[in-house]
DNA sequence: GCCAACGTTGGC
DNA sequence: GCCAACGTTGGC
């Protein structure tokens, strides 16, 4: 079982429009290592769901719902999406200051390669920032 | 196959 | 709005 965390800009698609879709396919992935992450989903992994540029926090939980399929907007068969809907919003979202400031998280993926919008988390890294929303 | 140039992303 | 980091492209 793996855990993922999602990037998205909130401008470009929200947590709140997720919320609102309850479904939506995971669009717009042009990198090869997102893209091999999305292939490696599996129905019913967890993924937090990170707004980056303004809020920069983690906001909520997705889980897929389906598996990876060619990308419906694009011909290019290099490029794929995957179903996901959302499980729960989170009580206190959680900042990228207070991520980066727990040790339990120095090595998560998603400081090492900010660039990356599908990024591969461990458990740890996963529980601990739900433990980090419950918190504050 | 290397590397410079360029584009994109995201934090500040 | 700037800039650093990184991925991709294209010329050699």
């Amino acid at each position: 079982m793996n855990y993922w965390l999602i990037k998205s800009e909130p401008f470009k698609y929200s947590w709140s429009t997720f919320v609102k879709d309850q479904i939506t396919f995971w669009d717009g992935v042009r990198n090869y290592q997102a893209r091999n992450n999305l292939r490696e989903m599996r129905v019913g992994e967890m993924c937090l769901f990170y707004h980056s540029n303004e809020d920069k926090q983690v906001v909520g939980i997705a889980e897929i719902v389906k598996e990876f399929y060619q990308d419906p907007t694009t011909e290019d068969p290099n490029w794929v999406v995957v179903d996901v809907k959302p499980v729960n919003t989170l009580l206190k979202p959680v900042t990228l200051n207070q991520i980066k400031s727990d040790p339990r998280l120095n090595n998560i993926g998603m400081i090492k390669q900010p660039r990356l919008s599908v990024i591969k988390i461990t458990q740890l890294e996963f529980n601990t920032i739900l433990e980090l929303s419950n918190e504050n």
